[in-house]
DNA sequence: TAGATTGTTAATCGATTAACAATC
DNA sequence: TAGATTGTTAATCGATTAACAATC
């Protein structure tokens, strides 16, 4: 396999996981060899893109045939590292918070919800999912304790910044923001996005 | 105002709602000027990109003084066709399509549920926030009766793509698919991907 | 073998940035 | 005026694609 830490464009990992889905969905159906082309019709991509995407990690296909899906599947899984289950913790009860602790769709995919935090000392102790809502002045320990990396911030905007500092703080090296508002972290620490309004107001540009 | 629907970058169109998102914040923050500068800085993005993704559509500043920031900000909500409220409907009352239906955030941003379908019998005619669930086969007459153009779907993967096929032939031109599905739909029809785990997933490979 | 498909090189395309004249 | 900042051009950078030898 080719270095990984050595230089492989943010977009390229970025369809990784795109792929890893792809592969995931043909596996369930029992497929068992694929082609960069029948995946690029699939994702609506051009083949050379994942052919030359791949590249970056090592040769994983054989001419004529194509990719054994469970082989390109596994190996897409490795490079990610989710090879294994990542533990995950939730800031802010609300419909957000709410919403994505009990999202069934993170089992499977490498990742799984084991807290959910709030400051609102009237959400402190009841019950989200299956999960008894912690206070935030648990999660410096709690994560160490547990050694959790990963985080989601769903709490309202004007509170993002300080639950991100205090994540920080706590050790999380990866946090999925869904306040609307842009974090400032250390260098070290990953912030990705979900924001649906800026999506529909994409969208909306292109109507009438 | 240079001719919009001339040849703008994707990309670029992409990038308006975050600038109209910092713009917003400023002006509640009782801010009357700013520059690409700060925008910059704000953002994390460069200054030159601020000002060049600006000049397709126009010249909104004044050199030595910066934008006014509620100038500025008007002038994108018309670019991007927010200044009206456009109807949304929510497919699937599960954990997110409730959540969204309750989520506040989409207030003062361009957009309001007026409400929410699925086909689950069991789920039909009960509460989801302050809506009454309605049976997916109302949606052609109810999106025809209200002018509805925008949808979320949220509904479990392998339904997701008979929904929008539903969502097209109703006359949907623009949609914001929760489901961990590639969807295809006809060329005038926009399609936007919500996917907490592709996030999670890409910000794993960087992790150890 | 013949057909199919890979991995990779070189060319193309498009996006970002540096630099600066114009001007508030 | 002097300082600041715009809008835009040209250069640079990076990503995508076309083409093809290698080979299963």
């Amino acid at each position: 396999m080719a270095n990984k830490q050595h230089d492989v464009p943010d977009i390229v990992v970025g369809r990784l996981p795109i792929y890893l889905r792809a592969l995931s969905s043909m596996l369930a159906a029992g497929k068992q060899y694929t082609s960069s082309h029948e995946l690029a019709v699939w994702l609506g991509i051009s083949s050379t893109q994942i052919r030359k995407d791949l590249s970056h990690f090592g040769e994983f296909g054989k001419q004529g045939t194509g990719y054994s899906v469970i082989g390109l599947h596994d190996q897409l899984r490795q490079i990610l590292h989710l090879d294994r289950e990542w533990p995950l913790i939730v800031v802010g009860a609300g419909n957000i918070g709410n919403a994505v602790a009990s999202y069934t769709g993170f089992a499977r995919r490498g990742f799984r919800v084991v807290a959910v935090f709030d400051n609102d000392p009237v959400k402190i102790s009841s019950l989200v999912g299956s999960f008894t809502v912690r206070s935030n002045s648990e999660i410096p320990a709690f994560t160490r304790a547990n050694r959790v990396r990963h985080a989601m911030i769903a709490v309202p905007a004007q509170f993002a910044q300080e639950v991100a500092d205090l994540l920080v703080a706590s050790g999380i090296l990866s946090i999925l923001n869904y306040a609307p508002i842009n974090l400032s972290v250390p260098d070290p620490v990953h912030v990705e996005y979900i924001d649906p309004v800026l999506h529909l107001q994409k969208m909306t540009y292109y109507l009438v």
